[in-house]
DNA sequence: TCTATATACTTACATTTTGTAAGTTGTAAA
DNA sequence: TTTACAACTTACAAAATGTAAGTATATAGA
């Protein structure tokens, strides 16, 4: 039998992993113009909770994504930044961009919800 | 000013909406390479079960991603295939590969045929 | 001292999504 | 009649995520 794929490429599917979690492409794409702290993250994407947050970055910290500094002011400032890997991204977040200039709808803002499919974010290419 | 709202593109969110969802990103690269019907695809991705590639194919139908056509054969025959909107994907999945090849571990892994890189380990970056 | 504000998280608990294994539908060959 | 295949569904369990409240540390004001 024809038979050749058994799997896809592991580093393709272990990018996968972490560009397929929510929150995680939007959290790299924020941090793409500079780092951040919590609070300014936190408004950037309102609809994400702290707790959330909190284990994302964690998880991007951990995953060489992100890098996490801490100055010892008052309250304390903790900033969030791109690694060199995390940087690499750039291409690709701005490969998605173009794509969804192109093919994703701009939805009217009132009934903007992630990931609720009941609406349509669906059409055909946007031309002007 | 007015407290910031500004939030991220609504496109970009749209994008992650469903390049940020388990799956979709295997599922879109695995069609990239021709149409192809449930079982196929459920060998490709053998860890996805058959629920999930069920709903996630409605899901991508939903979004303009895929198509799904039937021919009736015996046993019949479904095809999933990448749309216009679809296959506008690819440079996005070429970027994640050539960043994947660059900055992700190849891990020990069962039988894998992908990019024909026969580097078994490049630990951190390539360049570290 | 007690209260209030600010940042960056935790925690407890509810809801939603995903995983697992078995079952369904329809056709046809053994 | 039994078996097999393909493409799904279904019921139920486990994991991920959402929500609201609470914690820790530090400072300033009453």
């Amino acid at each position: 039998m024809d038979n050749d794929h058994s799997g896809m490429c592991p580093r393709f599917e272990a990018a996968f992993c972490i560009l397929g979690k929510r929150w995680n492409g939007l959290l790299i794409q924020g941090l793409l113009s500079g780092p951040k702290r919590f609070k300014d993250i936190s408004s950037l994407i309102p609809t994400m909770s702290d707790k959330m947050l909190s284990e994302r970055m964690k998880d991007l910290e951990f995953s060489g994504i992100v890098t996490r500094n801490v100055y010892p002011e008052t309250p304390v400032r903790i900033e969030y930044a791109l690694t060199d890997k995390g940087l690499a991204l750039q291409p690709v977040m701005e490969a998605i961009q173009t794509w969804a200039e192109s093919w994703v709808d701009n939805l009217p803002a009132a009934s903007y919800e992630c990931c609720d499919e009941s609406d349509s974010n669906v059409s055909n290419p946007v031309n002007g």
